[in-house]
DNA sequence: ATTTTCCCCGACGATTTCGGTCGGAGAACG
DNA sequence: CGTTCTCCGACCGAAATCGTCGGGGAAAAT
């Protein structure tokens, strides 16, 4: 039903928190661990730590393994972490449907030849895909959120 | 990432298709059934017969069980089924988060009462469920779709 | 009247993904 | 030097999804 994983969850609640703590009296880079964003939040410690250690992957955050006093911070800016570079990193590359990404190789569309609702559908995705990247983690820290608004306009010359 | 189901997928396909037979030259209610559908297609008929059986359950199509003249026929006109409604009757009430359609029981989101993320979520899932009602089958008649724009902006009070 | 063709409904099995858990490597601190 | 803490990769069960099959009812064609 167009959801997202816990996982995209987690990584996004994660994501402000850290935003929230650099963002916070102590500019300094200050390292946060797992075990206490999962403690804040209240959700599983190891599967968040996976969660972290991919975004790591992906360049969304730093490691910093330093023994004890090791954890995570922000890689960019929170302005610069947009919501759809979150999921890709978690859920890779995002689209509605499976013909979306597809050069290399024509296997699954290949039945779709006589598809008619692709382009359609390619606008609907891009348009998602816009509004995942105009916000970001930084938007999520003030209370009052920034407000997004859709206009569908039909360019079919139908000026009434 | 984002996906449509396939069952999804086939579900606009028919819609599409349906339509297009009844917006074409012949503006009789003309019926058809599900082996047509598959095979136009290449998908397996067995699971679109199931398919547009939902479909038929939330009167977005109607039944008619004639016999061998038998088939479907779309129940509204091509306008007023939007691709929210469609993926609303095949993947049940559709939200980005756990916490949407949840106001009777406060089961999940207990965890989450610290959630600082569930606005700004809200507000994008909003964005995308208008843009889903925005479109519907009559605009994936055509072939050049219609231009869904998304505009972001912030009004936080800075007014540059 | 019989047969065929269609819609309708349920149950079943296989595959993939998701959620969650475990043990191992490396670095700081006592 | 050993303990403790962290990150990191591999592993496994649970769950939804995709696809299939068979039974039943009703209307048209034969």
């Amino acid at each position: 039903m167009l959801k997202f994983s816990k996982k995209a969850d987690y990584a996004l609640l994660a994501l402000q928190y850290m935003a929230m703590v650099q963002s916070g009296v102590d500019a300094a880079p200050r390292v946060v661990n797992t075990k206490e964003i999962a403690e804040e939040h209240r959700i599983p410690a190891e599967l968040l730590a996976k969660v972290l250690q991919t975004l790591a992957r992906h360049q969304l955050i730093e490691s910093h393994h330093n023994g004890p006093k090791g954890g995570y911070a922000l890689a960019h800016a929170p302005g610069d972490i947009t919501i759809a570079r979150v999921l890709e990193a978690i859920e890779g590359p995002l689209g509605l449907t499976d013909c979306s990404r597809e050069k290399d190789d024509h296997s699954q569309c290949e039945q779709m030849s006589c598809c008619n609702i692709r382009t359609p559908l390619l606008k609907i995705q891009d348009s998602i895909f816009q509004l995942l990247s105009g916000m970001s983690i930084e938007d999520m820290l003030v209370e009052e959120t920034p407000l997004i608004i859709v206009e569908s306009l039909k360019p079919q010359g139908v000026v009434s």
